[in-house]
DNA sequence: ACCTGAACACCGTTCAAGT
DNA sequence: ACCTGAACACCGTTCAAGT
């Protein structure tokens, strides 16, 4: 119980926490008022309704991230990092991405790698469009990759439906493709590979190889 | 008000079409009760509960797509025509990204196009865990794209975050590159980008070029 | 300026009771 | 086998009333 006139700082911690712990589903306008110890309607008074308090935990958390700082010696190398760094941040804030998830926000996701891309971008030589279509495809890639991600984690059942490819027509002519697919993902890998394919035809663009 | 015996299929259809116009928030057991003209419990007999409802129509969207039939001449063409094609499929049916967001699916997503890559890829002189890493990596990537977009387009609110970078240490000495950055999104043109990237670093790998 | 309870209009789900 | 209404335990939000 809180005896202290509420605050809209008290609001947000406890509103994250809950988040944190259970996601963003059973941040519930009811339960938060329990767990503050006022009426439901106090938060009302702070905060406004439940979209923007999530909007609220959306923007705190990414400012919560900070920046990401390249590391590498090539543009390649450096471009690569910022994607992991992204990848990684996002990944250790779930909560984050489903809140975002929740509401349509993905765009929110992009910051904190957007500065960083850019200065590499330009390093790497790419100038005006090319480069925002550049740091655009390595957002995009990332961000997406880290939504399928988290979707498929989410989800609970084993994914037997992949199973059918085991006797496709062409899957069963090669056992260890079938047996590949029927197994789990390395997302890791494939997150690098996938990231490292982009990064390379994007940067044979700015060497004038076409 | 429908008087004749309620059927599985009636209630598949009318809570169909409560998804394609108002999404599946707006799929409720009441309202698609009150649409059916019969009591909310009787949905429960034909169906079982709302996320059983919700599974099942995304499996039958699902079918509704069928296959994804390759055009094109060479491998890159094809597997490139293959993403094109799913994202086209998926954005067809923007109900069902929205169904699988919501509950944790994203992998059902796959299969319409997983066929038609397991046999370009196969085409394409990729055999075994290589060949499942290429599938996975344009799977990922499309869905992932597909994903961010649709999240995107969502979103209500214009994008005025990334403005921020008009006067960024870097952007600053782009103009063009500021201006790219604050204007939409080509989506198309982005997603061909980035898939012809791919593609092409997954095929230079079955050419033996690392 | 801040907090409150009551009330409204919704939810999904269960269950005993009907035919 | 199929359908029903009542009931339970939840929601978010508004609003008039308090201090």
């Amino acid at each position: 119980m809180a005896r202290n006139p509420l605050t809209r700082e008290e609001v947000m911690e406890t509103a994250a926490s809950l988040v944190q712990q259970q996601g963003p589903r059973a941040l519930t306008m009811r339960k938060l008022a329990a767990e503050l110890g006022t009426a439901v309607t106090s938060i009302y008074w702070h905060i406004g309704n439940r979209e923007q308090l999530l909007d609220a935990l959306v923007e705190r958390t990414i400012q919560e991230m900070g920046a990401i700082r390249p590391t590498g010696r090539t543009p390649h190398a450096r471009i690569v990092s910022v994607g992991r760094a992204l990848r990684t941040a996002l990944r250790e804030r779930p909560q984050l991405i489903a809140m975002v998830h929740e509401r349509g926000l993905t765009e929110r996701m992009f910051l904190p790698a957007q500065q960083a891309l850019v200065h590499e971008a330009h390093a790497a030589g790419l100038r005006g469009e090319l480069a925002a279509e550049a740091v655009r495809a390595v957002q995009f890639q990332v961000v997406g990759f880290v939504l399928v991600e988290r979707n498929r984690e989410r989800s609970p059942a084993q994914h037997p439906s992949e199973g059918e490819l085991w006797d496709s027509p062409t899957a069963g002519h090669d056992p260890a493709l079938a047996r590949a697919l029927a197994g789990p993902v390395d997302a890791e890998q494939l997150f690098l590979v996938s990231l490292e394919a982009l990064v390379t035809s994007l940067l044979a663009v700015a060497a004038g190889d076409t």
